[in-house]
DNA sequence: ATAGTTTCCGAAAACGCTTTCGTAAACAAT
DNA sequence: ATTGTTTACGAAAGCGTTTTCGGAAACTAT
């Protein structure tokens, strides 16, 4: 391939290791000599060799994801949205994002074979679970690793997440201020971090404002649209209908606010609708002003998380603290109004 | 970190070189010598550093993919599982798969960041273009690489590809069976290969068939649901309404059939509709059969591909050939019907 | 027994950088 | 002029592997 350190080095009569420093900003380097030898390199177009220098410094330049292409998760426009602004402030320092597509094999073997032998300098994990063995194993590894959600009541790790139990809230309050009392609630699986708490802000507020639960109206889902669709089939056909209906992420809010539709139903009027996790996107939705628990911006959340992991990768604490937690906001929409009656 | 070769074979009393060479199968080791190291490492836990080995060997163990996150292409779920098989094939072969966010910055400059200093191997090219600079600058940095469809006539690079021009036959072709004169097309930016093709396969077998093509009649939207449902609600206020839709690829199917569902059409009757790419998949359509031009499932294509670059890395030719072109299978469904009238 | 082959292993040189350390040269202070 | 300080650089030792090469030890054939 290219020149080496040492061609460019002959070249200038300097020695490897003035290169090296000049190219590195090290100071004690004659300000004439360092531009001369910037200055050639970009002539010979000289680009340190990676992989010489990941051995020098021992670091790999890398951080690993293990992506769930299986559970769904992955087509979330959110999620990938967030991975694009993610990777290219890491990028801009020089870093890659490794992706691990956590598929058959186990995914623990997956991060295992990441961490081990210094694929990568650090990783991000996402899509946590209320208990997930995955943050124990990287703990145990001693490699470093920035969560995207909690896990349980965890605080032994680092993490950036929403206030999904005050979303909930803001979302129950809001109906049951229009008047509803029978609201229904969609969820996906529990075993999710941010489901749970989001079911649980759900429950503990219609608790506190001493609204009815009823085990028929709140079900549980898959995280595709289609979900969703069928949830609302099953509400409907429910001997007490619910007036208002609360979905616990973007993707089956689409499938839910479909099912409406298909059913006749004007929504805001027959029935309202919230969706937690923020506008449902590039659907066919376009001409519905849904009400929304809306978390930050996926670039903002990709941006906030590169900033963590890049300190985190140096060995320090981030200055945005070890644990970030962002609070939801609700936004308004034409698909909630008074209830009925 | 672990131990290294050092201390792994210190404690075996031979030296590092042969711990090496009995680990990567060297046949100049006695066969217990060989056992004796291979249960010690494993004991030991002991795994090579990559970056040393990376080094040594002068390979990256990494393919790059640059990933079009903006364009839309990238929430495809076929595409999303085309990567998933693919990378975990690579996996098994201890290669990376590298992530770069083809974002704001040019997406030249990004590969030229992966190509210089040897960060990967190979790349992969997706979502090839009519005349794409790309593949010249690839070619042109000396680096292997495997397109994920073709470019124009171009044949001096390896590519993966359908059968486009075939694809949109097999459907005008069933169309034209079926006693329709005025089919719409529907179409991506003519930008993309895939896409250049398809109209051309589209044309010239309607013009092949004497069935007029009326310009209004084919229009072209973005890679989005959305775009298909706009570009029906233009359809359906044509003077002369279309009796049969095609569309050319599956993610803006949806729109398209969404939209005529919402127009109160009854598929397969009223109108008919094909769409290119296959199954539309995880929408609200799933009680719908609908008739499709096949391709290879995502899956297929994405071990083959696999299969193609990791012979690409080795400098051999893929005994898949240099060009793979895999034909569209035409299925039918329940949305095409004879036209009226 | 001797010479010729194999078998098996260790020494050492890469791979292309970084980084520490030492020191000549240049400067400053007396 | 002498000593003390900087400044600016080169030499050299890593980083942890792989891989070539040479040769001792163990065989085989005469």
């Amino acid at each position: 391939m290219g020149v080496d350190i040492k061609q460019l080095a002959a070249g200038l009569g300097v020695s490897a290791s003035t290169v090296s420093r000049a190219l590195n900003g090290y100071t004690d380097i004659k300000a004439e000599t360092r531009e001369r030898i910037i200055k050639r390199a970009h002539e010979l177009n000289y680009h340190p060799n990676l992989r010489a220098q990941r051995l020098a410094k021992g670091r790999a330049d890398a951080v690993g994801i293990v992506y769930p292409f299986d559970n769904g998760y992955v087509g979330n426009p959110k999620f990938l949205e967030m991975i694009s602004t993610f990777s290219a402030r890491l990028e801009s320092d020089g870093i890659d994002l490794l992706l691990a597509a956590a598929g058959d094999v186990t995914e623990m073997a997956t991060y295992g074979r990441l961490v081990r032998g210094g694929r990568v300098d650090a990783i991000l994990l996402a899509d946590t679970k209320v208990i997930d063995p995955r943050i124990d194993f990287l703990q145990q590894a001693g490699i470093p690793f920035l969560c995207y959600g909690r896990a349980g009541s965890r605080n032994d790790f680092v993490w950036y997440d929403f206030d999904n139990e005050a979303g909930s809230r803001l979302a129950v309050e809001r109906l049951a201020a229009l008047g509803h009392k029978h609201i229904a609630y969609i969820h996906t699986s529990l075993e999710f971090n941010y489901a749970t708490q989001r079911h649980t802000g759900f429950i503990s507020t219609m608790k506190r404002l001493n609204l009815p639960v009823h085990q028929d109206a709140v079900v549980k889902v898959g995280r595709d649209r289609r979900s969703g669709f069928i949830a609302v089939e099953k509400l409907l056909r429910l001997p007490v209908r619910p007036t208002a209906i609360l979905v616990d992420n973007s993707v089956g809010g689409v499938g839910v606010i479909h099912a409406l539709l298909e059913a006749g139903l004007v929504l805001g009027r027959d029935v309202s609708v919230i969706v937690d996790g923020g506008n449902p996107t590039d659907t066919m939705l376009h001409q519905i002003d849904v009400a929304v628990v809306m978390q930050p911006t996926p670039r903002e959340s990709g941006k906030t998380m590169a900033e963590m992991l890049l300190q985190i990768i140096d060995g320090k604490e981030p200055k945005e603290g070890r644990h970030v937690l962002m609070q939801p906001q609700f936004v308004d929409g034409k698909t909630i109004g008074p209830a009925r009656g």
